[in-house]
DNA sequence: AGTATACTGAGAAATCAGTATCGCTTGTCA
DNA sequence: TGACAAGCGATACTGATTTCTCAGTATACT
């Protein structure tokens, strides 16, 4: 991650003006309007380089390859559109799950993902 | 689904027994325990049959395969162990997360997972 | 007990997300 | 601007998981 590319470019652009969790396809796609000749191998180059360098986490969901979202939100869960298939973000959180731990077990963290349908695939 | 065999006793019993979610994997170390000649086809081919006669359900948790486990249990979520990796069930639910979803949105369903450490692997 | 056939186990094959390779391109810096 | 190396795109490969294949076995029914 040392040069400055237009592929770079797009694929940051892209995660920045969507504003939700993308799988590299997702990703692909969207930025080969900004550079046609986009390559699935640099999308995953560069999404690797922007999780190394703290500029991108991973986010995984039940049964589905990791998508990827910039950094530096605060707590915040995920609802995923079971009609789109696409994720967004939620904010807020209930906060406090102690009281489902059994005896001497300890949580460090938790993930919580709401299912159903978003604005666009409302019934 | 039709006879009634050693190897599908074993891997029923098996999960019956130790009451958490187990991968396939688990499955064949724990039920080869009972049917030392056990192959991993056939848990997954048993696993898939008690599925689709629905004995069993998947339990996807991000980043991980599928583990199994048999259904008619009510509502309830899993806790993760960081340490042994392994995943248990959990009571009791907030509920409610109607709060969290931004306009237009409909949940549908949720699932929640806690990770840290189980009673065995606590600090 | 005899028989049809569902089931099993081992290994091959399929699947699929992600990674490595390599020749060509392009950003960076003198 | 020239040169060097990082980066690119296409594609072959990898590793993990799951399914398929098939010859031999065991179950259920007569």
């Amino acid at each position: 991650m040392e040069r400055f590319t237009r592929q770079r470019q797009a694929i940051r652009e892209v995660m920045a003006e969507l504003d939700r969790p993308l799988s590299p396809a997702e990703v692909l796609e969207a930025a080969r309007r900004k550079v046609p000749s986009l390559g699935i191998a640099t999308v995953y180059r560069t999404l690797k380089g922007l999780v190394e360098e703290g500029s991108a986490v991973a986010v995984e969901l039940p049964g589905q390859a990791p998508r990827y979202e910039l950094s530096g939100k605060r707590h915040h869960h995920h609802f995923h559109c079971t009609h789109c298939g696409k994720v967004f973000e939620l904010e807020g959180c209930p906060g406090d799950f102690s009281f489902m731990l059994p005896q001497g077990f300890q949580a460090e963290r938790h993930e919580i993902v709401l299912y159903g349908r978003c604005t666009e695939c409302g019934v």
